[in-house]
DNA sequence: GGGCGTCTGTAACCTTGGTTACAGAGCTGG
DNA sequence: CCAGCTCTGTAACCAAGGTTACAGACGCCC
C-alpha cells in the first residue's frame, strides 16, 4: 500500500488533480486509502451509508438497481479516470446509497474519506471536474429512463449491439443481462434480427451485418 | 420588472443566497431577468441549448421525459425554492437539454445568465446549496428509475395516491398522467382498489379507506 | 329542459415480455 | 470416447398493460 505508485496512477487517470493546490494533494496523498478488490465485489449497496469516494485506479465498477426478483438493471460503469455520481450524491446529501456497485474486474480503488472529499470541492479544479461527470452522468441516466420508459426490447437490444465492431464475443446471457432482461427474450429477438438479416449468430457470437438497418431500428 | 421586490421573494424563498457576498448578490440583482410564464408554457425542451438558470420564484414547472407517441412521464416539479438539475446539468457540461419543463401553473421565474451561475457555484454557500437539491433528486431519479423498471402500476398508483390527504380530487387522466399510463388502465386498476375496499370512488375523487392496505401493496 | 363537454365504466382484443420446460449442440477434461 | 458443463433454440403458456370502441353519468350554460 505505498502511496506513490498509486499517486502516480492517480495523476495520469485524473489529470484534473494536478491542478490542485499542493495543500490539497498532500492531504489526499496523506489520508486517501488504497483498496484492491477481487472482481465480483459488492463495494457499496442499496440503504449502505457512503463511506468514501471511490477513485478508480484500475478494473471497473458496474452500477445496478436491483428488482426485489433479483434481477439487475444496469445503470452505469465507472472506470478508470471516472468518478461515481451516486457516490457524489450520497456523500453531498448525507443519504445512504439507492443502487448498488459490483466490481466487474479486479478492482483498485483510492478511497478519499467523506470530509476530505468535501475539502476537495473547495478546490475549483476538482469541483469542475466532479461537475462535468455529474452532468454526463445525468445525461445518461435521463437516456436510460427513456430507454426503459418508452422503448421496445428489441430496439434497446440493436442499440446495445451497435458500436462495438462488427463482431461481438458475447452470449445472450450476457446481452439480457446489460437489458435487464431474461435469455430467452433475447434469444428469440436475435433470432428476429437474424431473420432480416440484421444480424449472423453463432455460438458466443454476433455478427454485425447490417449496421445502418440496425441504426434504424433503435431509432425508431 | 423592477428588480428590489423580486430580490426580496428570491432571499425570502432561497435563504441560502443571503450568505452570499455582497459583490455575487449584486452580480444577481444586476444580470438576472424576472420573466412571467402563463400556465401550460413549454420553458424548455429536449435538444435546446440552456439559455440560463431559472430560479422559480412563484407557480411551478414539471419536467417531464416525452415519449415519441405523445405520452409523457413526470420526472419531478421544480416550485419555489428549489433548483432544476436539469438545468444545471445542461450548463455545466455545456449539453442541450433532455427533458422538457412546462409550467403547470402561471409560474415566475428569475433566470441567471450562464456564465453568472457559473460564478454563482464560486461561493462556497450556494455551491453547497446546488449540490444538495442535485443529490435530492438524483435520489428521485433512482427511484423512478425503480418504479418504471420494476414496479406494477398498481403499485406505483397506490404509492402516489397516499400521502395526499385522505381525499383527493382529482380525475383518473390526472392520475395517468401522473403515471405516465393512461385513463382506462388507472381506471381498471381503481376499481381493482376499490373491490379491495382500499378506496371509495366518486366523481373526480378517491378516498382513502385503508391506508396501510395502500401502503402495503405499494410497498411489496 | 336540452345540448354539449367532461368524466367514468367497461368489454374485446392485441402486443410485449416473462416463465416454464425441454432438447440439442458444442466444448472440455478425465 | 464420453460425462458434464455451458450455451442456444424453441414452444406453450401467462400476465401486464395498452388500444379501440362505446355507453352512460354528471354538470353547466343557453
Amino acid at each position: 500500500m505505498s502511496s506513490a505508485p498509486a499517486g502516480d496512477a492517480l495523476l495520469a487517470l485524473y489529470p484534473i488533480l494536478t491542478e490542485l493546490t499542493a495543500r490539497a494533494r498532500q492531504r489526499l496523498q496523506a489520508r486517501a486509502q488504497l483498496v484492491q478488490v477481487p472482481a465480483g465485489t459488492t463495494v457499496f449497496d442499496e440503504r449502505q451509508a457512503c463511506q468514501g469516494f471511490p477513485f478508480v485506479i484500475a478494473g471497473s465498477i458496474r452500477v445496478v438497481k436491483a428488482a426485489p426478483n433479483g434481477r439487475e438493471l444496469p445503470l452505469y460503469r465507472v472506470t478508470p479516470g471516472e468518478t461515481c455520481i451516486i457516490s457524489s450524491a450520497c456523500l453531498l446529501g448525507q443519504a445512504p446509497y439507492n443502487a448498488r456497485g459490483v466490481t466487474e474486474a479486479d478492482t483498485t480503488l483510492l478511497v478519499v474519506p467523506t470530509d476530505d472529499f468535501q475539502a476537495l470541492l473547495g478546490e475549483q479544479a476538482f469541483r469542475d471536474f466532479v461537475f462535468q461527470l455529474f452532468s454526463e452522468r445525468i445525461a445518461d441516466l435521463m437516456q436510460l429512463i427513456e430507454e426503459v420508459a418508452f422503448r421496445k426490447l428489441d430496439q434497446r437490444l440493436a442499440a446495445l449491439l451497435l458500436g462495438k465492431g462488427q463482431r461481438l464475443h458475447i452470449t445472450h446471457q450476457q446481452l439480457a443481462d446489460e437489458l435487464g432482461s431474461v435469455r430467452e427474450i433475447v434469444s428469440r429477438l436475435l433470432k428476429g434480427l437474424a431473420e432480416q438479416g440484421l444480424v449472423a449468430l453463432s455460438r458466443e457470437q454476433v455478427e454485425i451485418l447490417d449496421p445502418a438497418g440496425l441504426r434504424r431500428l433503435a431509432g425508431a
